[in-house]
DNA sequence: ATGCGCATTTAAAACGTTTGCAATTTCGCT
DNA sequence: AGCGAAATTGCAAACGTTTTAAATGCGCAT
């Protein structure tokens, strides 16, 4: 094996042929003879010949590359998203031969900038955004440069046109009140984050949404708020919740993680799930299962999401559809042991 | 903002230079006048300029890009390691400017093959290999090629010298074994995988080389072993140890899955935590905080690790050091309550 | 004026590939 | 044998950058 790379010229000399035919025959093309062909392409795969990436991405302009800007997380903050969602794109992309280029923001530079530079330096054919925000500066940046890209995710308004695809959040918590509500839910709290992120709002109208069609007046929902990574804040805003002279009896919460603090701060005030309190998550991350007694939630299927994400994008790069694509999945729910009836002479 | 991604040249044009000179002036070249400099890079913060990446890396044969070989993973196996890998890697490398691409491997498609064309395409400077094998055609190659790595893990046999970090699992093991000795614990079970993984042979000497030194010949070890991913067997491998006439009174476990799973099928026969039994992990994943009563575990630190080998990786590919760069990194005892004295009558 | 040294700038080659166009070879046919 | 067309191959430019070596301009001493 050679220690150093082989390219084109060498494996061109080596067979006595010019660099055109050789690159030419590598490719397939019907114009070379058949037998040239054969004879290059055993050549190259005896010199072990990989094409330098760099000087095809400089003169084609495609790097088959798919870049996302590495999401910024707290420094002990366990994201079990990015793991699923890596993998997922990976195994979409693989297909067409495409690798991942994940890019990080170092501190205090905007997620913004580094997407720019990504773009900009020619690194990527496309890239995937997660985690949409209400204004969200780097969806306004790809649109206004015409870049391939694919949301993981959706704005509120549907102001212009982009290829998404997003959990039907709104569903399941729509799904998540009937649910309860059957169960003899009236008294409904919801626990959810301060960020501005579109999922929030997605969610929480979808609950609403859900809460009008059954046309009850008696349903109440009480909203709890707290910063997404204040861990204090967060449990004092469901001990809010949950110390109130008159409290819910059944807690939705925008994804596991809340949902885990729910149950932990009932069990220490005594509360015991689902017999006083009915606890429902989304995401289904994996302690959720280990927690007692199990929490009820919603799959996203995140690895499967990305997986999708990814050949969309792959589609977008290659054949610039004029329609957008969009895609919508309805996650499954998880049924554990946090839901029940509602506690009787509460209603 | 321009449409079009602007060039060195347009950027010459503009400015009346040569091309030598405006990459000159960027590059912040003490020959270029002063004045000059100022002017050229005031007008390429104007101009949005970004150098293009392919062309750069044609011509300086540095690509500015770490790879990684995306982990193989079974269809429905939730991998924290992963995502907090990834986290801290990207932020090893962003203090340099340097990227990580993720090559995934297609179904049918060796890891060793996906590495060998991210080396050979240019694609990156140095790589990261995670998860050594006992005989690892990764490292071989990489050694053969001379090419940059970092590896997270070791080889068991010395017989050639590379840059590694890697986690004290073997200290760990022997930490937990003198722990549980002292509360009383004579009777030992160890989990294991059937995977030919270096990191399961040091764990479990370290758990042997603690037991010689206790030089007690009264204390037992038990080893149930079992295929990673195969859940089944796993839970027959752990049952024949909770169910032997003569049980262990302390179970140490590969790592957390496992040892979530020896504390599942604990409860399903009865056995409580700690009482009856003793549990230690290693690896602490989020669900070990969840699940009851709380494993006690070892903490890997994975993305402070991964950082460390970014920024290995990135010296290793500038400095090319003739000593090998190796890091050894005490896992922290994570003290939850899966673990307490031996059960009386039963030593 | 001439030549010299210095500061500053530039021309041109190189990196490895793809591709438009032109050149060469082959072959059937008269 | 000669011709033309078809089949096959090759030349050279291009992609955007870095870098070597050389050129230019300028002030100053001779």
């Amino acid at each position: 094996m050679p220690a150093r790379v082989t390219t084109l010229k060498e494996l061109a000399a080596q067979l006595g042929l010019s660099i055109t035919t050789v690159s030419r025959a590598l490719a397939g093309h019907e114009q070379i003879a058949l037998k040239t062909r054969q004879r290059v392409t055993e050549a190259a795969r005896q010199a072990g010949y990989v094409p330098n990436t760099a000087a095809r991405t400089l003169v084609s302009g495609r790097s088959g590359f798919v870049g996302m800007v590495l999401p910024i997380r707290g420094p002990n903050l366990v994201d079990s998203f990015l793991g699923e969602f890596v993998t997922g794109l990976g195994e979409g992309l693989v297909s067409h031969g495409s690798d991942l280029i994940l890019a990080a923001a170092a501190q205090g530079q905007s997620e913004l900038s580094v997407l720019r530079h990504v773009v900009e330096s020619g690194r990527a054919d496309g890239v995937v955004v997660t985690r949409i925000a209400e204004v969200d500066e780097r969806l306004a940046y790809l649109r206004q440069r015409n870049f391939p890209f694919v949301a993981h995710g959706r704005l509120l308004d549907g102001d212009f046109a982009y290829h998404w695809l997003d959990t039907d959040g709104a569903h399941a918590f729509g799904e998540a009140f009937d649910m309860l509500y059957d169960l003899g839910h009236r008294h409904f709290g919801l626990v959810t984050i301060s960020e501005p992120m579109t999922f929030r709002h997605l969610r929480q109208d979808g609950l609403a949404a859900a809460i009008a069609r059954r046309g009850d007046p008696s349903v109440r929902l009480d909203v709890a708020t707290a910063p997404r990574f204040d861990r204090g804040a967060r449990i004092q805003a469901i001990n809010r919740l949950l110390h109130a002279t008159d409290r819910p009896t059944a807690i939705v919460a925008l994804f596991d993680e809340l949902a885990l603090t729910v149950m932990e701060e009932a069990a220490r005030a005594g509360l015991a799930v689902p017999r006083d309190l009915s606890v429902i998550g989304f995401d289904n991350i994996a302690a959720s299962a280990y927690a007692p007694p199990g929490l009820t939630t919603f799959d996203a299927s995140i690895r499967q999401c990305a997986r999708e994400i990814g050949e969309m994008l792959l589609t977008v790069i290659g054949n610039r559809p004029d329609a957008p694509l969009t895609r919508l999945v309805r996650p499954t729910l998880v049924s554990r042991a946090s839901h029940g009836p509602a506690p009787i002479g509460r209603n």
